[in-house]
DNA sequence: GTCGTGGATGTAGCGTCGCTTCATGGACGT
DNA sequence: ACGTCCATGAAGCGACGCTACATCCACGAC
């Protein structure tokens, strides 16, 4: 029972194939093809199966899959207990966000961290559908995810994912300053018929709150652009091609845009941290994670 | 973080010493001492420190340790997860036991074992002072252990021992069939001054007991001899060379000797099966444990 | 139908890591 | 002071797991 390969087995459940396990752990496919099949010698059973060209965990190999995670967690606590006699902590964490999150906390994060020292956190910033955030903490330590307020949870795919909220930042109907809401102290559902949208792709995060609200006014939202990236929404707000929803916090820097409060319906995004729990016994990462949530507790709050 | 390693680190501190550590483990010192090395390269922090021509965990050794024992209960766990699929347990268990004990249950445990089918049972006899039967759990997957009722409970170095209680079982007077108490139904401790003993050795686990009886009347008993072995001691107190207590179930098969109880004193053994916490958890071992938990419960009723 | 692609799996070969063997150096007891 | 016990270092060897390359199968395109 290689540890290793106790943790590839979860690598290519989470990831869902043997070539995107590899990927993530930095092997070559037939590395992690070897892996399994001597570890389903030792276990005595088939742990995959394969179904197309692809393959999948057997009941078996989910049950393994599923101890595994225990013991990733267990070892990683190993490494927790001599950390503690080490002062304090020291090492290199992986933080991925999406865009708005990163304009929002990156700065503030590595500031913070900063003044501890010895502590280095690397950033990336990658733009997935809500239903990828959960894969992304087989690359990083920590993953700074946003999803619709009150809509589904994070889908884990048997990884036993640690979520941690950080804020809730309300949606507000970006407009530019020539629109005619943009004197407007809040608007309603009602006011936004019959307005060009300029909403984010389908199946990314806040896609549906688009929909919700327009619902709300017994009607289907007129969706002119798709983008993803909320900077560019709101020059295109500014430049008067349409509106947008954007969030409150992160959105309404540049001159050209009026941020108006909705009313009547409930519009917002969470903001969460996803870990993985063996990553999450980290000593250096529950150090940077607790950073993160106090300078998001601060944002919150004012 | 070798797993390998950390085993390693565990049993250098139960077994003391490198090379009692080595022993357990079927490796050379050199190669633990490396494993050592190496483990506290990685950890950062001294895990062990010299004394004498010996060595002891550090207080950060020790910690690691601790989550040692977690981490390969962890890995146990995740073989038993794969030996629920493959039908019955099949493969090795290696049982030790002190002499009467075994005597007492292995037969009926091998029987019992061989019913189910594909398990091997191999059975070892050791006989140790009361404070080393813990420290058996290292050498074998379960150590069958007795020790004085009432007494003081087993002396665990941070091994998170399991204790499962087999049978209680209770200490007789074993008298050659010539002797004056012979014909008696019982006896009080007032009835055994200025008698010969046959005793066991000292720090072996009934030996205080003789002690507690003898203080009840108020005496100091006289030892003749010290035998370890019931067997022994009581074809002695066949012949005539002395008296001895000896427990009820495991005694008294002889012709030349007669077993009378013992009143106003509470005289008698526990017998435990002594178990890691890793071992615990393979399915096999805890099926020849409930097989043997299941024949002590038919003796200790009748 | 054929062809091309994507993905998993075998085989050969090489590097690395951990073991054993042997030698060294302290610490304790006689 | 010597011998013994125990932990540790250096050299060498074997084994294991990786990469690279080839193969095979399933699916989709034309």
């Amino acid at each position: 029972m290689d540890v290793r390969a106790l943790a590839t087995l979860r690598a290519v459940r989470t990831q869902g194939g043997v070539t995107a396990a590899a990927e993530v752990l930095h092997l070559t496919p037939s590395a992690v093809s070897q892996q399994l099949a001597t570890l389903g010698r030792e276990a005595g059973v088939a742990l995959t199966e394969r179904v197309g060209r692809g393959l999948r965990l057997t009941s078996a190999g989910n049950a393994l899959a599923d101890a595994a995670g225990d013991v990733a967690v267990a070892i990683e606590r190993a490494r927790a207990a001599c950390d503690v006699f080490l002062g304090s902590p020291v090492g290199v964490v992986d933080v991925s966000a999406f865009q708005s999150g990163a304009q929002l906390l990156l700065p503030g994060l590595l500031t913070r961290v900063a003044r501890l020292g010895g502590i280095t956190v690397r950033c990336t910033d990658e733009d997935v559908a809500q239903d990828d955030f959960a894969a992304l903490t087989d690359r990083v330590d920590i993953v700074v995810a946003h999803r619709p307020d009150g809509g589904a949870e994070w889908t884990d795919a048997g990884r036993g994912l640690r979520v941690v909220p950080l804020l809730r930042e309300p949606l507000d109907v970006a407009v530019g300053v020539g629109h005619p809401l943009a004197g407007r102290d809040d608007v309603r559902a009602a006011d936004l018929v019959d307005q060009d949208w300029i909403a984010v792709r389908e199946g990314f995060p806040v896609a549906r709150v688009l929909a919700a609200v327009a619902a709300a006014s017994g009607s289907t939202p007129r969706v002119a652009h798709r983008i993803n990236d909320f900077s560019v929404a709101e020059a295109l707000v500014a430049a008067g091609h349409g509106i947008s929803l954007l969030p409150r916090h992160t959105a309404g820097r540049s001159a050209g845009v009026r941020l108006v409060p909705l009313t009547g319906v409930r519009a917002g995004r969470r903001v969460d941290a996803l870990l993985r729990p063996d990553r999450a016994e980290r000593l250096v990462v529950r150090t940077v994670l607790d950073e993160l949530v106090a300078l998001a507790g601060e944002i919150d709050r004012g």
